[in-house]
DNA sequence: CTGAAAGCGCTTACAG
DNA sequence: CTGAAAGCGCTTACAG
């Protein structure tokens, strides 16, 4: 493959020219910039990442830990990032984070340590301290997107008022029989970063605010088929609620299901509320509060390279918007 | 942070020795190997991956090009990739094929001849001449998943058995007026790896040796909107079918939803069969011709670590398994 | 089995 | 504005 001196020789400069006419950086005549250019371009030279890495300390590499690749909200959230990065000659390494602990080590003592990037994207991860204080010790700027963590500089929702944002369009609807389906940490954790506890927590507030005394809540996880099998059992007994505030739009299509397999009919006998503003929510005419993963993640994409200084990138605010789009699913009791 | 010398001098070896160690290459007594390992661990020391690839030549990264990372399809691939690559000390490094000219030359000409990654896999994505020639070029292996260009080494599925498969399910259960919503190359485009092209072909092969003379097909784009459109015209007017045979399980959901909207219940009144395998599907009751992904992702993993030598990766075949899953969308014409 | 030293291909501080 | 040269931090062919 050509190298530098190939395109020196051929441009009749320097190798130090080549490099600051091909990088941009350090002052240089237009004629020469563009002589070198053409002979560059012409030859098919590209500069060595490695080698320029290696040289200038800079990767050019932005590395994303994602908790689950295959899931439409993270998949969703890197195309985002991707946007920002790109079009800046960013590339993006991906560091799949899993529950094996050997695989979690692994990656917070090798692989993150290699300097193979300039800095880091954190999606929705509950990290261990020792973790914290490993990705703090990093020479390179982190940004969390959903983390749980004070201690991680980052963007996130309210999660909070995403709750009672949901739970008050069910109660402005009318509905006083609510129950949220979600998960939570104990009550006595204290304030708390965790995405679902506050979501939970929002549900209390506006419950209570309204002037109900002990909201329902029940627990499931994250997935379609969790929340299908408590709903049926939620939906089959005899204190089926009115309304349903799931903690997620997948969650919220395991309730759809479950009514559909129950026979119970909507909006008339059940209102469904959810959240993300899942792909899929104008076909299952899902009420949700929408949060934007897109461009959750082209913010997360431009507080890094703000972060590395990157010419032109203003560091974005630490709040991300939501708002609630409201379809057939929910509607007054009746 | 720390480099190879302060090992090298804790361990009481010269820089040589501690780089055998660590990357386990070339003839080491156990003992020096463990000291020095014990040394490496002790310091917090990680070979930096810029000096290592730049004197070794390996990179120890593979690129995947995407052309949509936000499809469920896709990420779920990914997930594959990453499940081969991560356990082999192989990071992922993403590139985003989009339809814009001047990124997909940026990418062609530039990102990928940065010697970043050891080799590429390169997703469903159509290639002019001119960027399969610059990828030929690339001085490392690629691989192929579901590229309909015979030219690049790759992975497949038998996408005409695929067509003749759905096609065959919907005869057998005794329906004569299909419809194959769908993409296709004209007739004349001779033998094609197009995917599209292909699942139609088989769908003409099954219905001409079932006996039907015109096998009818409707264009249609891959989005569950696309598909819902159409299926709206087509089930509301005079010529509806009593089976669809959707080239994609997201145009399936498309038909469900126009189906639904039009109060056409299923599967009495209409049978609807997808392609993917897709995640939802249980869900919806959709029947479909699972594909994968996840295994697909995988294979396609080893597939490249299997072309760079890498020891104990077996080069897996070329040809990906697909299967029936018969659901509730799908029963003998009224 | 182990070490001294060249070399991987750039970038940049320094000098002019 | 441009160049000579040191240096980035490893790996490996060669020698012993």
């Amino acid at each position: 493959m050509t190298g530098i001196e190939e395109v020196a020789h051929a441009a009749g400069v320097s190798t130090a020219t080549v490099s600051r006419a091909l990088s941009g950086r350090g002052r240089l005549s237009e004629a020469t910039r563009a002589r070198v250019r053409a002979a560059a371009a012409d030859l098919g030279y590209v500069v060595s990442a490695a080698a320029s890495t290696l040289a200038s300390g800079r990767a050019e590499n932005i590395g994303v830990i994602v908790p689950l690749l295959d899931r439409w909200f993270f998949a969703t959230v890197l195309d985002g990032i991707a946007a920002q990065l790109a079009p800046r000659g960013y590339d993006m390494t991906l560091y799949n984070l899993t529950d094996d602990p050997a695989q979690r080590r692994n990656l917070f003592e090798t692989s993150l340590r290699r300097r193979r990037v300039d800095g880091l994207i954190v999606l929705s991860v509950e990290l261990s301290a020792d973790e914290l204080r490993q990705l703090d010790d990093l020479p390179v700027p982190v940004v969390g997107l959903g983390v749980p963590h004070a201690e991680l500089n980052g963007l996130r929702v309210d999660d909070t008022a995403v709750g009672r944002l949901a739970t008050e369009h069910l109660l402005e609807l009318g509905h006083r029989d609510i129950v949220h389906l979600g998960w939570s940490l104990p009550d006595d954790a204290g304030e708390t970063l965790d995405i679902p506890t506050r979501r939970r927590r929002g549900f209390a507030q506006a419950m209570t605010d309204a002037g109900v005394t002990a909201p329902r809540f029940v627990a499931a996880d994250f997935t379609v088929d969790g929340a299908r099998r408590v709903a049926r059992d939620l939906l089959a007994g005899p204190d089926a609620p009115t309304a349903i505030f799931a903690a997620s739009d997948e969650m919220a299509y395991g309730v759809l299901s479950a009514a559909r397999e129950l026979g119970i009919e909507l909006p008339g006998r059940l209102s469904v509320i959810g959240v993300d503003g899942h792909e899929l929510g104008s076909l299952f005419d899902l009420t949700t509060i929408a949060q934007f993963p897109h461009a959750q993640g082209e913010r997360a994409g431009q507080a890094v390279l703000a972060a590395l200084g990157v010419d032109g990138v203003p560091m974005p605010s630490a709040s991300l918007p939501f708002e609630l789009v409201a379809r057939g699913s929910t509607a007054p009791p009746r």
